[in-house]
RNA sequence: GGCCCGUUCGUCUAGGGGUUAGGACAUCAGAUUUUCAUUCUGGCAACAGGGGUUCGAUUCCCCUACGGGCUACCA
């Protein structure tokens, strides 16, 4: 149990679709935070302005509210510690970090990008530290008249952290353990750019401070830099209050390897995003989870798993479940690589375990756009009855469209080779038959029409595919009978007729 | 290249000094379903390699290999 407030934060930049690292991370989140009564904030890490996109921060919000995983505070609900967007909150980062200056734990650095480049050239494996920092301009290595001249002229500058020689920086991370670095191979990273905003480094190690954020839960991706971190953490004052640290392992490509990317899923066929993208200056449009017909439970489930288990055979988890469960000791080191077919499978067992009145608001959707309009109570025997067939919410279009438009085309392949006109027959009657039965129970529909064939001499198993091509119009679908008794006889008559019309031409 | 992190079936993983190394997805075979899907049964399939420590290592330690991440005035 963790001794203080439990505060949380997830800090996208808005900058696109939200893939499924990030929306793991936001599901740990927000798991550890209603686990422990603790507060799940959104921040959102906008400093760099060259790489913001419009629309990126709603696309975000969106994303989590799908999910059922809304944040407690943020720059759409606001909160005790507004602003939560990082370029409303400029004038912090510079105050501390002239602190820093003044403390001789940072300084400014006048390098111009190309002097920059030309010393990267110049020297392999250049790395502004303290190896080189004295062969460069800045107010270390220039005399403090100089300083003060560039200063006042306004000569474009950065500040920089001065990463100490010769110490090793060690910290615990909750799921990989005992960490270090040695800060000689650590450089000086840049805090403040020119244009006065603050990089990563100096931003969240400010407002994880200000925001009383006490675990910090980040993509491994960060780790290299976090001995800077922990080093701002230290020399701004504030390392007793330092959030726990949480690097989360990476989702990989399911083949080759890599960090997964927007790219993989376009190139094997699948949604790397949660929701539909539209990126605003190419039009173009990134499928997501959402739009292909995922449940957000199921999307949930999936990701929990991703990278976390609870020790027992347990797969499939209600959000209420995980919130109970979840624990960062059980979370892996190991970055795992994305299975999509794994995914679709917890998507269909969500379906299959969804009682029908919560699927029907999601199929209701579905039919709106095709146009139909039916009865509820006829809509969710419909959903009854093909349920088992879904991976996707979305199926149930292709799979159960038949009972509520005839079918415009048949499968006659399978019926003609073996037609006769005894068959004609056979359906002709029992049309007659249908109409004039007084019970329309499936399990009596069935009687009928075994009775039928064997009165007409015919195997019922040759019937069987012919009727289900006339309902239906393929070899797909629930039992014959079934379909039968929920189309309602008048249908079920009407489309023999048509179907044999079909036949016959 | 340097630094950091990692390594159990094809994939996600459980396990942990002595186990027939378990489950799930995928795959294969069979049963049921007079369509398909579902369901059921069964099969295939893993401790990266080498050194230690130990009576005994997949498990602990070291090395190597491999994989990944980072190495920007991007996050």
């Amino acid at each position: 149990m963790p001794s203080r407030k439990v505060r949380v934060r997830f800090a996208p930049s808005p900058t696109g679709g939200l893939h499924l690292g990030g929306m793991r991370t936001v599901l740990f989140n927000y798991l550890f935070a209603r686990q422990n009564g603790g507060d799940f904030i959104l921040r959102i890490e906008d400093t760099d302005q060259a790489r913001f996109v419009e629309g990126a921060e709603q696309y975000i919000i969106d994303c989590l509210n799908w999910c059922g995983l809304n944040p407690d505070e943020g720059p759409h609900v606001g909160g005790p510690f507004a602003p939560y967007r990082q370029s409303e909150r400029k004038e912090n980062y510079r105050k501390y970090a002239e602190q820093l200056v003044k403390q001789g734990n940072a300084y400014y650095a006048f390098d111009t990008t190309e002097e920059l480049e030309n010393k990267r050239k110049e020297i392999p494996n250049f790395q502004y530290g303290h190896a080189h920092r004295m062969e460069m301009r800045n107010s270390l290595s220039l005399s403090d008249d100089e300083v003060q001249s560039l200063l006042s002229q306004n000569v474009p500058h950065v500040i920089r952290i001065k990463v100490p020689e010769d110490e090793t920086i060690a910290f615990t991370d909750m799921i990989r353990g005992a960490v270090s670095f040695d800060t000689n191979l650590v450089d000086d990273k840049v805090l403040l750019k020119a244009d006065g905003m603050p990089t990563y480094h100096l931003a969240v190690v400010v407002d994880d401070y200000l925001m009383q954020i006490s675990h910090a839960f980040r993509g491994e991706e960060w780790l290299p830099s976090a001995p800077v971190h922990l080093l701002l953490w230290e020399y701004l004052g504030w390392k007793a209050v330092m959030p726990e640290w949480v690097h989360l392992p990476l989702i990989l490509k399911p083949d080759g390897n890599g960090k997964l990317s927007k790219r993989d899923g376009d190139r094997l066929g699948f949604p790397v995003f949660a929701m539909d993208w539209k990126d605003p200056k190419s039009g173009e449009i990134t499928k997501g989870f959402k739009e292909l017909g995922f449940l957000p439970e199921a999307f949930v489930n999936m990701l929990a798993l991703l990278g976390w288990n609870d020790g027992t055979e347990q797969e499939i988890f209600t959000i209420a479940e995980l919130i109970e469960k979840f624990s960062i000791e059980r979370v892996s080191k190991a970055g795992a690589k994305f299975d999509f077919e794994k995914a679709k499978w917890f998507n269909q067992e969500w379906i299959k375990r969804k009682p029908v009145s919560e699927l029907e608001p999601f199929v209701a959707d579905i039919l709106k756009q095709k146009g139909v309009e039916v009865e509820s109570s006829f809509l969710q025997k419909a959903i009854a009855l093909v349920k088992e067939r879904l991976v996707y919410v979305n199926d149930f279009w292709q799979q159960a469209s038949f009972f509520f438009v005839s079918p415009e085309q048949y499968d006659l392949g399978s019926v003609k080779p073996k037609w006769n006109d005894q068959k004609t027959e056979f359906f002709h009657l029992m049309g007659e038959v249908f109409k004039s039965t007084a019970s329309w129970e499936a399990i009596d529909i069935e009687l009928l029409f075994k009775s039928q064939a064997e009165t007409s001499g015919l195997k019922v198993g040759e019937l069987m595919l012919p009727f289900r091509i006339m309902l239906v119009g393929g070899k797909f679908g629930p039992h014959v009978f079934d379909i039968a008794h929920l189309l309602g006889r008048q249908e079920t008559v009407s489309r023999i007729e048509r179907g044999l019309n079909a036949i016959a031409e």
